[in-house]
DNA sequence: CTTTGTGCAAACACTTTGCAAGTCC
DNA sequence: GGACTTGCAAAGTGTTTGCACAAAG
């Protein structure tokens, strides 16, 4: 897991990958962003800098980094694919159907049922980026 | 939930549709399979059926069933969207991304995670068919 | 200089939609 | 008969790929 302060370059330097303009960007764009980012907003967010950058680079970006586990990369619903910076122990969300909104899921409890899946089924769940959908207690947009 | 025996055509009136061949024989497919099916896998199934189904019909009678609840729907990943008839309690798997077989979830274990997940988030997680993705103990595939 | 990445445009796969003809009740 | 459903074909959307040029190490 690459420190905090550390540049884009070392970080891709570090995971083995060149340091690109493209990934650079890519990179500051996620870690600027503490929460998970769909392709089009990652595109968005990249219009706003200085260079562009062609959609398909952006995907094969994300591919990369998710290759080298840079970032993680969750699936909602078919062309609503997320991707977020891997930079703390917790990368859970639940996402509230009213609201739209997502919050952070407690890591612990995550942990404790996927041991728990791993006791009853010999299954070790790969759940580096969970996102559970429902509906807040108290949705505003409710 | 309707009962085990009841005919698709009941079924259908049951919850207010209107029992059409398409709908029947899709509700047919999905009774015999006690997993999930992606589109493709119904549509393939019904091909082996007297009737033929445009691809269209299909997606449109899944969506309807699933609008009044007798189908769930869970999107594992963009063109990867699997359907199930709802007609036990668990509808929970663990999909192993070795050798891609789709194994059942003990319900217990998730309607416990679910509650601890009410207790301290207030949040209620809608998981009426929860797919999580990991990888056997045993995989015959890796 | 060799290997890898990028832009561009085209191809792809999955899903949705408009409309006329057909079906259900 | 009136409202809903289906087939067909076409359009959408998100994602991937082939290839020539450009950049990184």
């Amino acid at each position: 897991m690459p420190e905090p302060s550390e540049s884009s370059t070392d970080v891709l330097r570090g995971s083995g990958l060149r340091a690109t303009p493209a990934r650079k960007a890519v990179i500051d764009v996620l870690r600027e962003t503490h929460n998970h980012m769909t392709v089009s907003e990652v595109i968005s967010a990249l219009a706003g800098g200085d260079s562009k950058f062609d959609q398909s680079t952006v995907y094969r970006v994300l591919s990369d980094l998710g290759g080298v586990g840079l970032v993680a990369e969750s699936r909602l619903s078919p062309g609503d694919t997320v991707f977020e910076w891997i930079s703390q122990s917790n990368h859970h969300h639940i996402q509230c159907t009213e609201c739209g909104r997502t919050l952070p899921l407690d890591d612990e409890l995550v942990q404790e049922f996927i041991s728990k899946v791993h006791e009853r089924h010999g299954f070790h769940v790969n759940a580096t980026h969970l996102v559970l959908s429902g509906i807040e207690h108290d949705c505003p947009g409710a």
